[in-house]
DNA sequence: TTGCGCCTCCCCATATCTGGGGAGTAGATA
DNA sequence: TATCTACTCCCCAGATATGGGGAGGCGCAA
């Protein structure tokens, strides 16, 4: 259990520096310590900038960028659809992904298994933690027991640092929506058209109108699709 | 340490032991070890059902309900607008939620200082694990320092167990969305109107609605909002 | 080869939403 | 007490979205 002491350490020097070189270096100690061949995060923030950090080759990370692989990995559709810590075994590897994309990887040297630990935010933030290695099946079970909530607990860390990062922190007051308009989003997101919602709430069409129009100002939209999109993203309606 | 082996031993025993009964005693064991007066885990599935379990009395969690808390409890509306985790100093505490929440928390038995720590799932799960306990502001601070990332990993774990409980893991398959019809709820999402996007996609407007209802079809939904709230909730599309 | 899914285009009519105005109540806040 | 916000209601006209029909080309897979 020294291997998990030496964790600890790199992570609080992380916490002690939070830059993004700091979590370069401590990306390629972590590898190190782990034993692993590549250890990435890879990070969107709330206005789709991406960043990201890590032990990949910048051959790989070039050539990724220029097929934009991000259409077809299924690491990539795979972790949007849950949010799990995800086996890379349990993925759907469609045969194309398979040949085009996952043996193209490997020679770039990347390995065979990999582990990713998605995270998101509310407001579009969306974080990816991946370790990968070339083991056999038993060897990567044995891994992800010995390692897998040490690597659920590096994402988070990884993750509230490159928070601070975050340059659209929207230091801008946000206006509150009244408990009314909040309703009709969260009506609205579930699809009811505006009759229906305003004979549930039991009141007129127009002042569900209202309430509409005022939220949409509030949350600065352009349209009522958009108004419930922002809700949904400020955490103000669960979708 | 020897606080953290014992934390370790409780964790495992929820792994090996997947049932809401196994959380129960789970969180009344690690309140112990913890030192804390609370602990409690609440989480709401992709259906919006509720499951809670944790140490806070009954009584509380009836008044709760009753006076439907839910709706102006600063914990909640705080841990929706952001994922870190979240020290309850850091809320907006308003008068009213001062006066008539807090206070009357108080009088049935909770500590003055809590921690949360929100997780959100792409279908809308959403989960809040709390401890809570009555110190003075220094104590409170060295407790978070000492145990924030254990209480980080403990949120993780019961999470995956709730997860397995989930009745609707929507066995059914899903339609994948086509790469146009998934641009155009993206588009959507952010407020362009129909002739707008066709006009940003370079297509003509009756291709773009094609499209739109090919997502709606796919996604199950009623209306086009409907479609692009589904998709955000099904984290094909950032909101 | 024959499907199947994806992408692209067009017609029409109707339902629904949007934008602009105004106005009264109640409750909380200052 | 004065003010502000939230909530409720009404008018109208124009913009926009929706529903239903049909049709051709392209690529992939059984």
């Amino acid at each position: 259990m020294e291997n998990r002491q030496r964790l600890d350490d790199i992570l609080k020097e992380v916490e002690a520096s939070p830059t993004l070189e700091a979590l370069q270096t401590a990306s390629e100690a972590l590898r190190d310590a782990l034993g692993v061949d590549h250890l990435v995060y890879h990070w969107v923030d709330s206005t789709g900038e991406q960043y990201g950090c890590g032990t990949y080759s910048d051959e790989w990370v070039d050539r990724y960028l220029e097929c934009n692989y991000l259409r077809i990995d299924p690491v990539i559709s795979g972790c949007l659809q849950q949010f799990q810590p995800l086996d890379w075994r349990e993925l759907d590897w469609t045969p194309k992904a398979l040949a085009a994309f996952r043996q193209e990887a490997m020679s770039y040297g990347l390995g065979n298994q990999g582990f990713s630990v998605p995270i998101r935010g509310p407001n579009g933030q969306f974080a990816l933690f991946t370790v990968n290695a070339n083991r056999n099946d038993e060897a990567w079970d044995d891994f992800i027991v010995a390692n897998g909530h040490a690597l659920i607990l590096i994402a988070q860390i990884f993750n509230q640092k490159a928070i601070e990062f975050e340059p659209g922190r929207t230091p801008q007051q946000v206006q509150p929506l009244s408990p009314r308009e909040v309703e009709a989003m969260a009506m609205l997101s579930k699809g009811y058209s505006r009759a229906q919602i305003a004979s549930l709430l039991n009141i007129s069409e127009h002042t569900l109108r209202v309430y509409i129009e005022g939220a949409r100002f509030k949350l600065g939209a352009l349209n009522t699709t958009h108004a419930v999109a922002r809700a949904i993203g400020r955490g103000l309606v669960t979708p």
